[in-house]
DNA sequence: AGCACGCCGACT
DNA sequence: GTCGGCGTGCTC
């Protein structure tokens, strides 16, 4: 398609936009221009267009074009929103790309690249026409709709459904419009405002020095309306603008007395935008100086990139990797004044490091991740396509900032599976996804972990990146003292207090009693508490999903973790009638109950998704233990990342089977990484810290590593295990999901595009499998694996896979069956 | 996504 | 017969 990006259109010329809607759809919409907004038309503008018979939405423009469409008449489209692009030449190369490469629509890349703010769909909403007429005959639900449309003036079409205690609602509607009662209408939501605030200013009266002595003269019997005339001149001087607030505050004036002020016209209100962004200081302040191994690290990642786009910075925890990622932040904006894209896990960017980083750049930080609001990242999104902000910290959506002049991206934490987008797609990977708009932005990738992935540390060795080792933990720590503790050894012994071992215990009572801290860690996954009936063995399950509901103390109802549904807890098993019914398996939150009857004096917190779940839950949790309010906290996942605390000394470990057990290639892996990472909390800044790890699997290979801190052995075994096996980094995978309500119809399906498959691509496909879990919201579903090796052309085999797809999809008995892709799975 | 159309079972 | 749920196709 031709490009018109930098003519100006004649006004008498028909053109025509290609769009993309924030929709999950297969293909584009071409809209034609209305001549009078042939100048505004511009690529990555937003444009307001009806689709289908009433939806509005604003959509994106992908191309300028002068060919009218053959098949079919344009529809025209309704404005142009921005004066300005909001998504740049280079990010519309970057969706592209994540398009094909990850098998989704550009609508899916839309939907996640843009803040919902900038994503206005339309509502309709039904009203009563004003020469309504009170005669004509009504359905009883006719009735129901006109009389509530009387007291409430407006109406959605779901408030209508509901209304009526139905799904279908658009017969009943057509008949009033048709009987000349209601009118439809398209409201759309504005989702984005800017914040108001009101400001003060003197009336321009009073600059004049004559008026000003006459007014204080005047005001001379208000005492309070003079102190606060005071107040503004003194604030005035600073040439800021003075808001209401600040005036309110620097004087011992009421808002009575500047009302008076105001309805005097003395004052005037203006009301002006503000920025819901916190402030900080503009200077870059970073006084710290390297120690010989950070600095050492620091220039053989500049050297290397003389040579190589990404360097893996392999630093031991604690080596202090984060003060070299900010010396070269600051060299590179000094040098370039570029900006800097700074990819944190989601649950380090609400801790510590945000603000630490903040400390050294000021006004110039940014920070996107999924706790802000909407208009805080419209916010945020505009600051950085102007260039306001040099330094972007943000979670894996922040790779879809319209960067103007990006000079670097730093991965912290690179092996996080939380980089991955799982659902809905696009399923992206943000390391990767980085190391692509590094490329497009022909600039540097920086990857940081203490333990990284197989396939960075192997692309590392291949040469495929640079690699820089900082073997040295910061101002000489020491690693924690390391003790592993066989569960079963203890419960023959029978040694072990509920969930705890008598070595576990002794080292709690050690550390309460220096008055030191402790985590205790659980890895959550299938250990969450459940229901069993100890007569007949039945569990309460999901309605929706293959799932065992999960039992929440707080609430005293059992939950599903995979689609939100909850019911009251049951005393008597509804299988059996027995009243045995006993809870099994130990999440956090009974943990934390075992641990507070043994432990009645000690303060003792939790931290997991269930005690996080407000904005600011997680703060205050951790806030807590900085100030030593809580002496033990247990946690899951969440305490392992970005904790940095003083204080704490023992870290525990619950039991380490349970991720090892998981059934997934890369389940060794995740283990060494996670409770190397736990293990790493322990003791960084004071003396020498403690960690006990409780498993059954005393002798597990991983575990060995763990505790002898051996990275390179890890990664030897596995690799050698991957390479037997041809997995990543060895192959390439794809994840296929097909899901139906119909389980007979579902193994049909899957059997069918297996065979399908098999026939095209032979041994690489796998399955159908039945997933871990195997229903989830009412739907069935299979699994088939695709494992190409390096040698099979990957564009290809995608190629065929979408063809197939769409073969398949259009066959008559399995048009209902969804199907999913996942590529590179992780 | 969300709406129209057409098929089909349940209910007056 | 009619109403309402549900599957299917289409939206520039």
């Amino acid at each position: 398609m031709e490009s018109f990006e930098n003519d100006i259109f004649t006004e008498r010329e028909t053109l025509f936009v290609e769009v993309i809607l924030p929709l999950s759809l297969a293909k584009n919409y071409t809209y034609r221009v209305p001549f009078d907004l042939n100048n505004q038309v511009a690529i990555g503008k937003r444009v307001v267009v009806q689709f289908g018979k009433h939806k509005i939405y604003t959509a994106l423009i992908s191309a300028i074009t002068k060919v009218p469409p053959a098949a079919y008449e344009a529809k025209y489209i309704i404005d142009v929103v921005d004066n300005e692009p909001v998504v740049t030449p280079v990010q519309l190369k970057f969706w592209t790309w994540m398009t094909q490469y990850y098998m989704c629509n550009e609508g899916d890349v839309m939907s996640a690249a843009l803040p919902a703010s900038l994503k206005l769909a339309s509502e309709t909403i039904l009203v009563l026409r004003e020469d309504f007429k009170d005669d004509v005959p009504l359905t009883e639900k006719e009735e129901i709709i006109i009389a509530t449309l009387k007291k409430q003036q407006k109406l959605t079409v779901n408030d209508v459904s509901k209304l009526l205690g139905q799904k279908t609602i658009y017969p009943i509607i057509n008949n009033l419009l048709d009987k000349e009662l209601i009118l439809v209408a398209e409201e759309v939501v504005q989702k984005y405002k800017p914040l108001l605030k009101s400001f003060i200013l003197l009336n321009e009266f009073y600059l004049e020095e004559e008026n000003l002595r006459q007014l204080f003269e005047v005001l001379e019997r208000a005492p309070k309306q003079l102190d606060a005339l005071l107040a503004y001149l003194k604030l005035s001087k600073s040439g800021e603008p003075i808001s209401k607030e600040q005036l309110l505050e620097a004087s011992n004036c009421g808002p009575a007395a500047l009302k008076a002020l105001t309805d005097k016209e003395i004052f005037v209100v203006m009301k002006r935008p503000v920025s819901r962004l916190a402030a900080h200081d503009d200077e870059f302040n970073v006084n710290f100086t390297l120690n010989e191994g950070q600095q050492k690290a620091f220039e053989k990642i500049k050297a290397s990139f003389e040579e190589k786009d990404v360097v893996l910075l392999h630093g031991v925890t604690a080596s202090g990797k984060t003060q070299v990622y900010i010396k070269l932040i600051e060299e590179i904006i000094q040098q370039t004044d570029g900006q800097v894209l700074f990819l944190l896990p989601e649950i380090a960017l609400t801790t510590q490091i945000v603000e630490r980083i903040k400390r050294y750049f000021g006004n110039a930080i940014g920070v996107y991740h999924s706790k802000f609001n909407n208009s805080e990242r419209v916010e945020i999104w505009n600051k950085v396509r102007t260039g306001a902000y040099k330094v972007v910290l943000g979670a894996r959506s922040a790779v879809f900032l319209p960067f103007q002049d990006l000079k670097l991206i730093v991965v912290d934490e690179e092996h996080e599976s939380s980089y991955k987008q799982q659902d809905p797609a696009p399923r992206y990977q943000a390391r990767d996804a980085a190391i692509y708009l590094a490329h497009l932005y022909q600039t540097k990738v920086v990857l940081g972990s203490a333990t990284p992935s197989l396939e960075s540390y192997y692309n590392a060795l291949q040469g495929k990146y640079a690699l820089v080792e900082m073997k040295e933990r910061f101002g000489g720590v020491q690693l924690p003292n390391q003790q592993v503790v066989s569960i079963a050894e203890e419960n023959k012994k029978k040694t072990m207090v509920s969930y705890f071992s008598s070595i576990l215990i002794k080292d709690i009572d050690e550390a309460l009693a220096k008055k030191e801290q402790i985590v205790l860690f659980q890895n959550r996954r299938g250990y969450a508490t459940i229901l069993i009936c100890a007569t007949c063995g039945y569990t309460p399950k999901c309605v929706n999903c293959d799932v065992s509901l999960t039992y929440h103390k707080s609430s005293g109802k059992l939950h599903c973790h995979y689609c939100g549904y909850y019911q009251s807890s049951v005393n008597i098993c509804p299988a059996c009638g027995s009243v045995h019914v006993e809870q099994k398996g130990f999440g956090t939150e009974r943990i934390e109950e075992e641990l507070k009857l043994l432990y009645p004096e000690v303060n003792i917190a939790r931290l997991d998704m269930d005690s996080t779940r407000t904005k600011n839950g997680l703060q205050q949790i951790l806030t807590d233990f900085q100030e030593k309010k809580t002496d033990i906290l247990i946690g899951t996942q969440m305490v392992a990342k970005g904790l940095d605390f003083d204080n704490l000394n023992l870290i525990g470990v619950i039991n380490a089977d349970t991720i090892l057990g998981y059934p997934d290639f890369r389940a060794y892996e995740r283990s060494f990484q996670l409770l190397a990472q736990v293990a790493g909390r322990a003791g960084r800044r004071n003396d020498q810290g403690n960690v006990c790890i409780q498993t059954y699997d005393a002798d597990h290979r991983i575990i060995k590593q763990v505790v002898e801190n051996d990275y390179i052995g890890m990664y030897n075994d596995e690799i050698a295990e991957r390479e037997r096996f041809s997995y990543p980094p060895f192959s390439r995978m794809i994840f296929l999901y097909l899901k139906h309500k119909d389980s007979n119809v579902l193994d049909h399906a899957s059997a069918t595009l297996a065979n399908i498959l098999k026939g095209k691509f032979g041994k690489r496909v796998l399955g159908p499998e039945q997933p871990l879990v195997s229903r989830v919201r009412n739907l069935y579903i299979k699994q088939i694996i695709i494992k190409a090796d390096k040698h099979t052309a990957i564009q290809k085999v995608k190629d065929v896979l979408r063809e197939t797809l769409t073969e398949f999809n259009a066959t008559k008995d399995f048009k209902s069956v969804i199907t999913q892709l996942d590529i590179d799975p992780y």
